[in-house]
DNA sequence: AAAATCATCTGACTAAAGTCAGGTAATGCA
DNA sequence: TGCATTACCTGACTTTAGTCAGATGATTTT
């Protein structure tokens, strides 16, 4: 690693920092302490939630939390009531008053963001937005963590829920997990099965399953990412853990099947390395086969 | 604008505050308030300096500042002694023990920076230090502010001498203003000569002047940058102002010498659309001389 | 059904951060 | 010279942000 990098990113942070305190003072501008504002904020973007959920996100005391709630309450910007489900929880909801507060916070929010780039001609926006973007790619996909779970996990059936969920709104007949969805869930387990969950910050982002085929070849189903992580590069490194996990199986082959409407996931494969096969499965929503030598 | 530009910047905002609280916690490891650390960084920084200085740079109150600086004259950190020229005002430098302080805030700076970029592979890493670059490129441009100076303020004065210095360093065999220097800096004043100073933060970063050469000819001259604000395209700024400056003054060419060690500034002044012309002065400093209709 | 665990609340604290109104000595200006 | 201003200091105060040790009632485990 080199020192200028170094120093690249400590003169960044120092600026990047100094101009988002910009949007921390105008959120006081309101007459609220930072810690209400950002508690509200929080409550407002979920929609309305379980104390717990903001206690984990804010990593605030439960004391503290629960004096911050109380203050809220009596501001009539908020209700606190039973939790469904659970009795010893509570949920919180935005009064009509708490929204409009909120809205006035996401007004502040897009302000400061206005003034930034209003200082910028078109041009320049355009490389400013780039590189924003740019920057929030690499260090979202840096902190994917990507770990072997059990199928029947919480997080692990979300994942191939959405997956099933996103395949029937757009292949051209729909789907039915029953017909072209392979191997039970249950099965993907070791020593014959591995299911991959990918997670940024705790949320999961996206998943892939290995199936044994035979003694040497493995078969890729599942790789899903999540609309929100999009463009990080979730599924790259979802295939490569998948081919890691293959090899260490003891496969040298890995083959996979698609459907043509999913033209982003073909490109993906060819460019890992894949070449497009015959028919080796009779899976009625696939149109391309393609494998891999490992 | 664009709602969603105003949307990515949204989301980077969050994105950095959230990781550029990593600093924040890794100071609190040295066991002092983050307002003492900042502070004892600040001066570090700056190497000693007056307290009115710290005082804006920090946004703090007097007498919150005073007793800050107390806290850390008692842990021996700093002394405070009478600044020179004010009696009023007073200085404050590192001890020895300040030092030491001061390296191991360095290192925890480096440390959080380096965490950041070993999440990364190298081409990651690389692009990551490119976006980081532009993006501080562009938001230090944006904050350029241009106006016309009296060369006789401090800021002005600054400029000039950083601008021969530099002459004098670059040039093959010196430079000696009386020579080469064209007219005295008191010619530069309206109607017949403008001195532009650009500041970043209140702090000057560029000069650049015009001086009328006759009825239709205004000169280009004493077009400098500080090597800390270099590529940020504050030179090709300037020159902007500066041919404003001669629409407005009514010349409908302007003209600019320059020495042939100073390469960059040549292809900037092509890339502004400037053709070089025979030699129109007889400045003994002078390989190239250029001009431009407005 | 008892015991353990959990989610939240309450009360009693503390440290940090900051504000404000004078006060003192040095400086600048008429 | 004298008066306003400036740079900093001091004391008295407030707000914000947070911690911690129980208490309470619901839920889960045994």
């Amino acid at each position: 690693m080199q020192i200028d990098d170094i120093q690249q990113v400590r003169r960044f942070n120092r600026l990047v920092t100094q101009r988002a305190g910009a949007l921390e003072e105008s959120y006081l501008s309101r007459g609220r302490p930072l810690g209400e504002a950002r508690l509200l904020f929080e409550i407002g973007v979920a929609g309305g939630c379980d104390v717990a959920l903001l206690r984990t996100r804010l990593g605030l005391d439960s004391g503290y939390l629960s004096r911050l709630l109380r203050s809220l309450e009596r501001q009539r910007l908020v209700e606190l009531r039973k939790a469904e489900g659970d009795g010893r929880a509570r949920s919180v909801v935005l009064t009509e008053k708490g929204r409009e507060e909120f809205e006035a916070y996401e007004a502040l929010s897009d302000e400061v963001a206005e003034d930034l780039l209003s200082l910028l001609d078109e041009p320049r926006r355009k490389r400013l937005i780039a590189a924003m973007g740019e920057i929030e790619r690499l260090l979202r996909g840096a902190a994917l963590e990507i770990s072997v779970e059990d199928p029947a996990s919480a997080d692990a059936r979300w994942c191939l829920e959405q997956y099933f969920a996103e395949l029937s709104a757009r292949f051209e007949n729909g789907f039915d997990p029953g017909k072209g969805g392979g191997p039970p869930s249950s099965e993907m387990r070791p020593p014959n099965g591995w299911l991959l969950v990918a997670r940024i910050d705790r949320e999961p982002v996206g998943c892939g399953a290995l199936m044994r085929l035979d003694e040497v070849a493995g078969e890729i189903k599942r790789v899903w990412t999540a609309p929100a992580a999009r463009g990080l590069g979730v599924a790259a490194r979802l295939m490569g853990r998948l081919e890691a996990l293959a090899r260490d199986a003891g496969f040298s082959i890995v083959r996979l099947d698609t459907n043509r409407t999913l033209s982003e996931a073909r490109a993906m494969y060819r460019k890992l390395g894949y070449v497009e096969i015959p028919r080796y499965n009779d899976n009625p929503y696939a149109h391309h086969w393609f494998e891999k030598r490992l």
